[in-house]
DNA sequence: CCTTGTTCCTGTAGCTGCTACAGGATGTAG
DNA sequence: CTACATCCTGTAGCAGCTACAGGAACAAGG
């Protein structure tokens, strides 16, 4: 199949199927004899993985030492929890912060609902006096 | 005073310093004799605003229209609501997304330690069929 | 066979928000 | 007067794409 049906396919963007190539990520396909890219279900399969992937958040580096511990299938289990349980903590961490930031935000946006401050609360919060 | 003192005092990196002058976020100050930028507390006000709209996530677009709204003091609040609030929407929908993300790898990690499957669960997540 | 329209090709440059050099000039303390 | 810290400019790199420009290839209809 032709990229772009590789693209609808797996909902991946032509553009990054080509960047993905590019720097090693998907296997170059075989081509026509002009030179356009032909892909198969292998293929389909790979892009899929590495989308999901991206969906969970995992960068492109982890998302490699996946791809290369998927295809012994059985024994590199404890390896593969590693890299997981490590973007587990990445995630929570993020999730953390960001909790917090939408807890100083929130209160900081509801002062301006109510209106009582004299100056903006907003820029009263930002401004290191 | 000088750049590394600024740079100690807001606890923005030099370089980070030189490139929010570069793309206009923070005035170019005065310079000695010899080429060196040489701040005032003003500046350092202006750094230590950004820094804290840096730190709740704002972009340095937004950035830079709160400090174009933070000068005539008193109505522009409701301008500075909107991008605020913006601001607070964005947060709360990586927030979502970062909880959704959470909830299955931690799902999925938590198979691993329990160790029943037969092959890895992680991978058997992120595989396609 | 020829045209039209779509798909595809390569290569380069742009985005955000920095960070890290290289290679040199300047300021300060002993 | 010499060390040594600090500073300067300019460029290139990071993630992870996206967006062109300028051209070639293919499938379908006339």
């Amino acid at each position: 199949m032709p990229i772009g049906m590789l693209s609808r396919k797996t909902g991946v963007n032509i553009e990054t199927i080509r960047y993905y190539e590019r720097i090693g990520l998907l296997p170059a396909p075989p081509r026509t004899a002009g030179g356009r890219r032909i892909y198969d279900d292998g293929h389909r399969r790979a892009l899929a993985f590495i989308r999901r992937a991206r969906e969970l958040g995992f960068g492109l580096a982890d998302i490699r030492a996946l791809l290369a511990l998927a295809r012994p299938h059985g024994e590199s289990c404890a390896q593969v929890e590693r890299i997981a349980s490590a973007h587990l903590d990445d995630v929570r961490n993020k999730l953390a912060d960001l909790a917090r930031l939408e807890h100083i935000l929130a209160e900081t946006v509801g002062k301006c609902a109510r209106e009582t401050a004299p100056t903006c609360p907003v820029l009263n919060m930002l401004d290191p006096g």
